[in-house]
RNA sequence: GGGGGAAUUCCAGAGCGGUCAAAUGGGGCAGACUGUAAAUCUGUUGUCACUGACUUCGGUGGUUCGAAUCCACCUUCCCCCA
């Protein structure tokens, strides 16, 4: 039997983190971050990292754990958690997942592997390369003879999962729609209890975000992203995609206007929280809580606390 | 005061007599997604009784078999001269 652990999820600004810290110090737990941005060093302020003070306590992992220059993936990220998760539940605590990422969250709470192969490797450098030179019809055409499910499934101009496709095959032999039906059906690692938080009214997640936005402009983020630069962190890094990041980058190389580019960070960041709906939606486990107009957390604590129960939490 | 230019669907912006409900981009909405996922990709976006019909391209009137496209006047905006 699967362990119990907790998941809290929902787009950015909607308060996961308040409410993760709050359960965890209900239950005696400790939080699990699933975020792909705040497990790097120097990026507090413009992904919303919490602070000691709103950590309240309670311990919190792999948030501020990687260096910027590395590049982490869902696989390697997965790989690191879950140890973490099981030594929790050793130590008889609770492990609290909460984060935006919904690709990380289930590569913890499902049963599934990833197939091999990563982004820096040879045969992904190579694919590349070719990309480039040859453009995505040769890939695709060679996808199609040798995996031609793979091929039929992808939209042409896919060509992130096409080269993956292609990796995968030249890497293990194996194609990924074959791995994908061997694990697909694998049972969950954790009995996973889903606590989701979104708002009735988009509108009001958006004044949210704004907010936020507006903050973290006072709070020096452009003083964050010019430290991290300042370090020697490349251009292209994978940190560097987060929202925020990469519009100031923008204003540092003079590009843009700081005005400009919290108006793009605004505008970027309700386009995130779209697209983290859209695959939080598919997940029919989790239990909405949903705000009206203003975030209540006494409230989401409590309705909380009722969902975990009915788990035999609490 | 004189001369010139422009007004297009949520925005920007094509179109310059029929093949236009109107290119393209943005935004919105919806969706996908398993080693970059705060990334990447897709669909859709006037209305409806939706393989067809109806109402649109600043306003009014006109030319024409037919107008977003031509003409007149009006309104607004921009530029130049004064």
């Amino acid at each position: 039997m699967a362990e119990k652990i907790i998941c809290v999820v929902g787009p950015t600004a909607c308060g996961k983190t308040t409410l993760g810290v709050l359960l965890a110090k209900r239950l005696g737990g400790e939080v699990v971050s699933a975020d792909s941005m705040q497990i790097y060093r120097g990026m507090t302020i413009g992904t919303a990292a919490p602070t000691a003070s709103e950590m309240d306590g309670v311990p919190h992992h792999m948030i501020a754990v990687a260096d910027p220059e590395e590049s982490w993936s869902a696989a390697r990220y997965a790989q690191t958690a879950i140890p973490i998760v099981d030594d929790i539940l050793r130590r008889g605590k609770r492990p609290i997942l909460v984060g935006g990422t919904g690709l990380w969250l289930d590569a913890v709470v499902q049963g599934r592997e990833f197939a091999g192969g990563a982004a820096g490797g040879q045969v992904r450098r190579e694919l590349q390369a070719r990309l480039e030179a040859e453009g995505i019809g040769p890939l695709l055409e060679e996808l199609r003879q040798v995996d031609p499910a793979a091929a039929a499934r992808l939209h042409p101009a896919d060509e992130k999962r096409i080269l993956r496709a292609l990796e995968v095959y030249r890497e293990t032999g194996e194609t990924i729609t074959a791995h994908n039906e061997k694990t697909r059906n694998l049972p969950p690692r954790y009995d996973a209890v889903w606590i989701g938080l979104r708002f009735a009214d988009r509108a009001d997640l958006r004044q949210l975000i704004d907010r936020r936005v507006d903050a973290m402009v006072e709070a020096g983020l452009l003083e964050e992203v010019r430290t991290l630069l300042d370090r020697g962190l490349p251009r292209d890094a994978t940190a560097l995609q987060a929202i925020g990041y990469k519009e100031f980058l923008g204003v540092l190389e003079g590009e843009i206007t700081v005005d400009q580019a919290v108006a793009e960070v605004k505008l970027r960041s309700r386009q995130y929280a779209k697209r983290q709906l859209t695959w939080l939606r598919r997940n029919p486990d989790i239990h909405w809580i949903e705000w009206e107009k203003e975030r209540d957390f006494g409230r989401a604590l409590q309705l909380s606390t009722e969902i975990l129960r009915t788990h035999g939490l609490g």
